[in-house]
DNA sequence: TTTTAATCTAATTAT
DNA sequence: ATAATTAGATTAAT
């Protein structure tokens, strides 16, 4: 409900999966659905070889693709992307430095408060941790580096007792944050 | 909105992680949200170590836990199970046959025509393609097995051209389908 | 006990 | 940069 104004066309009213049409087969295609895997990554690789430089990636709605094969249309596109406004940004940033993980009952008063669907919280809270994760790496990794030059200039001073000894506390703190 | 009537009590009406509480903190809490990849293993972890044997897998609510440990509560609680209808099962299992990749608006779609929240449909694929992926490595490993059962039926005749033929063949189509 | 809805991570796709 | 999707592993309710 938040600015996600739906710009998914689809090229005017026919839907070309409606439920009404798939519930209307005959169900003959036991061979139809077992493409599991992210098969379209297969169809963007056959249109490179095809030497067709439109890929597939920036095309969402394959009905369109001028496609030879019919099977291509199998998929009808992803959620338009959410904008979020600075505020709910804002409020979500806040939540997470209490909890990261909220649960059901935090993400409905969130969704309520915020305008939002329990599940673009649940998502967001999600994407969230990847990049406290992300960043957390690149800090424990810049840490080790410095910590390693460190040992260089420690170790051409000649100063070999220290040099050991920092050298197997840190990796006892980079082990600890393994697990 | 099918039939997932929320049994999460939480103690009442009073809870613990409730929007306004969290917005009112003073935000003084940098190193609270710092227990990221899955922190409540590691507290049924040392809940074991510490020689209860009541295993916080089967208490999903943690503010019910005698825990001397007051961050255990960063848990609130998941969505109460839904209690999919026959007729709405049927209806999924109908379009995946079709479609086991629905976009956006075919779940949508899928939402409105069975009253359930659109996310709870994108669920119920990602469920049902891991049951497929399951069920399709099951049928694999049992083709290899009675395969090379067949091979060794084979090989004690003394059928060398043919086993090796087999075998070689075997090898093709298994690695066809690993990519 | 089995099945499967819900949650998570990690990697990836795509806006 | 980050919202959305996926596979895969796991947890937990039925």
């Amino acid at each position: 409900m938040a600015s996600t104004l739906a710009p998914v066309t689809e090229g005017g009213d026919r839907p070309a999966f409606s439920i009404e049409r798939i519930l209307g087969l005959e169900l003959e295609r036991p061979g139809n659905c077992l493409k599991l895997h992210r098969p379209w990554t297969e169809i963007a690789a056959e249109k490179e070889n095809a030497g067709n430089s439109v890929c597939f990636k920036h095309h969402h709605h394959p009905q369109q693709m001028k496609s030879s094969r019919p099977t291509s249309n199998w998929y009808i596109g992803r959620r338009p992307r959410t904008a979020f406004t600075n505020r709910q940004v804002s409020v979500l940033e806040t939540v997470f430095q209490v909890n990261c993980y909220p649960g059901i009952q935090l993400r409905e008063q969130l969704a309520g408060r915020l305008d939002l669907d329990e599940d673009r919280i649940q998502i967001w809270f999600q994407n969230r941790r990847a990049k406290l994760r992300r960043s957390l790496r690149e800090t424990r990794l810049q840490l080790v580096q410095s910590a390693v030059a460190d040992l260089g200039v420690r170790h051409a001073r000649g100063d070999q007792e220290l040099t050991q000894r920092l050298a197997s506390r840190l990796q006892l703190e980079v082990d600890e944050e393994e697990e």
